[in-house]
DNA sequence: TAGAAATAGTAGGACATCCGACTATTGGAT
DNA sequence: ATCCAATAGTCGGATGTCCTACTATTTCTA
C-alpha cells in the first residue's frame, strides 16, 4: 500500500490539522531514503557515498583542487565533525591529501590526488548514468520539483535567490 | 549563495547532462536536510528524534499500541537491524516495552506504555506547532510537492496509488 | 515426518551526522 | 603590546542506518 496516503488517512483520522504540512515531512524523507540509496548503491563499487562524492566534486569545482576544510563544511552545510570524517576515509582511499595552509597554521586545505580526481569523473559517470536516483521522472517535472523543493528551502532561510522560478 | 543554483552553473560548465536530475538530488537532500532537523530540534525536549516519533506514531495507530517488530520494520522501511536499535531506546526510556508474541515465539511485539502514549501526543503537538518543518509554505505548495515527491517515489517502484495526483 | 527453507530478532561493524570539549592559532580591543 | 574572543581542526560520545552473520522458530516440502 502506500505509505504516505495512509498516513494522511490515519492523520486525518485523528482531527488534527496541518496535514498537507505532515504528509510533505512523511513524503520528503522517504523520497530522500529512496534517492540517496540509489545513488549510494551506484557509488558502492567506487568506495564511495554520496557525501564522500559531494566533498570531492567540491573540490574538483576549485582552481587547485584544494580549499580549507572549515570552508567545504560551510559550502556543504555540515558540521566541522563531519568534515574531518569524511576527510579522514577519503584520504585513507587516497583521493585526496592533508596540506597545510599556506597562510593560516590553524588551517587544513584537503587537496585532491590524481586518482582522487579521476575517481570523481568515473563516480559522475555512474551518477548521470542512474539520473542521479531520479528514475524516470521527466525533466519538466524535475523542475517542477525543484521549483517546489526551493521553496521549502527558502522558507527555512536557505538562500534560493537562483532557483525560485528559475524555469517558468 | 545559493547552493543549489551554484551547483547547477559548476554543472553546466563540466558539459554533463542530466542537469535537472542532478539538481532535483542535490536539492531533495539539501530540503531533506532542513526539515529533518528543524523536526528533531522540536522534538530533543521530548527525548525524541523523528525514527523513534515515527515508531511511536506507528504503534499508536494500532488497536491495542503493539505491532511485530519485523511488521514494524516493513512499515516503516528501515532494516530490521535499525527496529532494534530504535525499539531499544524507546524501551530504555520507557515508552514502549518489549512483550512475547503470543502466536509465535520468534517474534516480539513492541508495546506501547502509558508513558509513551502520553509522549506521542506531546510530540504531535510539538510538531503540528512547527508545522512538521515545512516553514511558511502554504498548503497549494505542499499539495504540488507531494504530487512531485510521489511521482519520484513512484518510479522507485513505492506504491503511490494513493498519492498521485491526489489533488489534482 | 524429517530435513530444508524462510522468518524474527539481535550482535558486531562501517558510515554519516550532530554536540560538547579541547588545543592551537589568529586577530581585535584596550 | 597584551589579553581575550573568534576561528580551525580533532577527539569522544550519541544516534540512526545499513550489512553480514548467527540463533531460535516456524513453515513448507519431499
Amino acid at each position: 500500500m502506500d505509505l504516505v496516503a495512509e498516513a494522511r488517512r490515519n492523520w486525518i483520522d485523528t482531527g488534527l490539522g496541518e496535514v498537507e504540512a505532515m504528509v510533505s515531512a512523511t513524503s520528503l524523507a522517504r523520497a530522500h531514503q529512496i534517492v540517496l540509496g540509489r545513488i549510494n548503491q551506484a557509488l558502492t563499487p567506487l568506495s564511495l557515498t554520496f557525501s564522500r562524492y559531494e566533498a570531492l566534486a567540491l573540490l574538483s569545482f576549485t582552481r587547485n583542487g584544494s580549499m580549507a576544510m572549515a570552508r567545504m563544511g560551510e559550502r556543504l552545510q555540515v558540521h566541522p565533525t563531519s568534515v574531518t570524517s569524511t576527510i579522514d576515509r577519503l584520504e585513507r582511499d587516497g583521493l585526496v591529501e592533508r596540506t597545510p595552509h599556506p597562510d593560516d597554521r590553524r588551517a587544513t586545505l584537503a587537496t585532491l590526488t590524481t586518482t582522487g580526481r579521476d575517481r570523481h569523473a568515473e563516480a559522475t559517470a555512474a551518477l548521470e548514468a542512474i539520473r542521479w536516483g531520479m528514475g524516470e521522472v521527466e525533466d519538466d517535472q524535475l523542475q517542477q520539483l525543484n521549483a517546489e523543493l526551493a521553496e521549502v528551502r527558502g522558507s527555512a532561510g536557505d538562500n534560493v535567490s537562483g532557483s525560485l522560478r528559475a524555469n517558468k
